[in-house]
DNA sequence: TGCATCTGTCTTGCATACAAGGCTTGTATG
DNA sequence: CATACAAGCCTTGTATGCAAGACAGATGCA
C-alpha cells in the first residue's frame, strides 16, 4: 500500500506556521519535544517535510535540535530573555520614533485589532487572547510600513511568549490591552513621543511580570512545582 | 563505486556559512543561481545537505527558491532596500541609545576591529574590505551585549551588501571606515548621544550612495548598461 | 517566415532506505 | 544493595531514487 492517498497535501511552510501559531497561542510550552516521526504522522507526510519545517524554525530561533536526541521548543535562558526584551524595546520604540504620521488605513486596521483584543478578553480562549496580544506588535510594525521588521518582531514575540510561559509571567492581559489602546490613541493624535514612551513602559511592564528565579538554582522550577 | 570516501565531511551549517560569507565579501552577486547539484558537487556531499543549507538561508532572507527552477541569491526591490536600511538604522541607533557605558574589553575589541579595517583599506582585497566594513556593525552589536540583535543585524547587513551590489553603490570605503572610527571615539568618551547621531548619519550616507533608478522605470538598469 | 506544439533534458520536490549515535533498561557481579 | 556493563530500541543524520514541472530546441504546418 504505497499509493495511499495523502489527505490535503501539507507543505513544510504549513507545518512551520502551525507550530509557530501554537507557540504564540501558548499551546506549545518551552521544552516540548517535537519528534520528527510524531509530526510526520500527525501531518500525514514524510519526515522530509517535517525536517524542513523544523530546520526553518531553528533558523528563526523557535526550536533547537539536540543531536540524535530530538527537536525541542526553545527554553530561553535568563540572558536570552533579557536580550529578547531589549531587542523588542529597541525595535518597537525606534520604529515609532522614525516613522512620520500614521496613515488612515493603518489606524483603521489598528483600531480593528484592538476590538478583536477586547473581544478575546471577554471570551475564555486563553490561546486566542495570548495570540492577539502578541500579534498587536507585529501588526503595528506592519502598519508603520516595515515588513522586514514586522517579520523579525514576529519571531521575537514568539520568543517572549515562550519566556512568559517558562518564567510563569503573571502579567495582566487587561492592562496590556489598555496599554495598546493608549498607544494607538497617541498615534492617532500624532503624538509619537508619547506613543514611544508608552511602548517602552508597556514592554517594561511585561518584562517585569516575569518570575525570574535565582540564576544559581537550576532546580528552582522543580522545587516550586513540587512544593 | 558507492563507498567513495568523501573528503572532509561538511555540514549544512558550513555550507550556509560559506555562502553567507561570500555574500558579505561581495563574491556572490544578487541573482546568482545556486543549483543544488552544483553545490553538492562543489562541497562533495549529497543534495540533502545542500538543500538544508539553502532552506536555512531562505529563512534568513538571503536566498529564494523559484519552484522547480532553482535557488537564487535575493535581489531586494527598492521597497525592500528602504526597509532594510530603516531596520538597520532603528536597531543600531536604538542599541546605542539603550546601552550604558561600554565596557573596557568591548572597546578594546572595537579598536582592534578598526585596525583590521584600516589594514584592509591599504590592501587590495575588495572582498575582505567589504566584509570588514559590514562586520563592524555586527561586532558593535555584540559589544553592546545583545547577541540576538547581532545575529539579526548580520542578516540585515548581508541584505544591504546585496543591495549595494545590485544598485551599484559608489560609497566610499575610506569615509565609511572614518565614520566607524568616529563612532567608536564617541563611545569611548561615553558620549552615546553623539555616537547615535553619527551612526544614523553613517547609515544614511551608505544608503544615499545607492543609485536608485526611478521606480517607474524598471528598464533603467538595462538602459544604463547599454548606453 | 512565423507560429504552435511537442519532446527531451534539467531542475527541484518528496519519500524512503539505511547508517550511526544516544538512552533506557535489564543483568550480572562485587 | 549498589554499580558497572552490555544489548536493544529509538532517535536523528545522510544519501539516493523517482516523480513532476519548467524550459529550450526541434519539428511540423500554414
Amino acid at each position: 500500500m504505497k499509493g495511499l492517498q495523502r489527505s490535503p497535501m501539507v507543505s513544510s511552510t504549513d507545518i512551520a506556521q502551525r507550530i509557530i501559531e501554537a507557540v504564540l497561542a501558548q499551546r506549545l510550552a518551552p521544552g516540548t519535544r517535537l519528534g520528527e516521526q510524531s509530526l510526520s504522522l500527525l501531518f500525514d507526510c514524510s519526515r522530509t517535510l517535517v525536517r524542513e519545517a523544523l530546520v526553518r524554525l531553528a533558523a528563526r530561533g523557535i526550536v533547537t535540535v539536540s543531536s540524535r536526541r530530538g527537536w525541542y521548543v526553545v527554553q530561553p535562558s535568563h540572558s536570552e530573555a533579557r536580550e529578547a526584551f531589549e531587542a523588542r524595546r529597541v525595535i518597537e520604540t525606534g520604529l515609532i520614533r522614525s516613522t512620520g504620521p500614521v496613515d488612515k488605513n493603518a489606524l483603521k486596521r489598528l483600531r480593528q485589532h484592538l476590538k478583536q483584543e477586547q473581544a478575546a478578553l471577554k471570551g475564555d480562549d486563553v490561546g486566542q487572547r495570548s495570540y492577539l496580544l502578541g500579534d498587536f506588535h507585529v501588526c503595528l510594525a506592519e502598519c508603520l510600513g516595515n515588513q522586514l521588521l514586522a517579520d523579525t518582531l514576529r519571531d521575537f514575540t514568539a520568543r517572549t511568549t515562550l519566556i512568559a510561559m517558562l518564567y510563569q509571567s503573571n502579567h495582566d492581559a487587561v492592562q496590556s490591552c489598555q496599554d495598546h489602546v493608549d498607544i494607538v490613541a497617541a498615534l492617532e493624535r500624532g503624538d509619537a513621543a508619547t506613543a514611544e514612551r508608552l511602548m517602552a513602559a508597556h514592554i517594561g511592564q511585561v518584562q517585569a511580570a516575569l518570575r525570574l528565579g535565582s540564576a544559581s538554582d537550576p532546580l528552582a522550577n522543580l522545587r516550586e512545582a513540587l512544593a
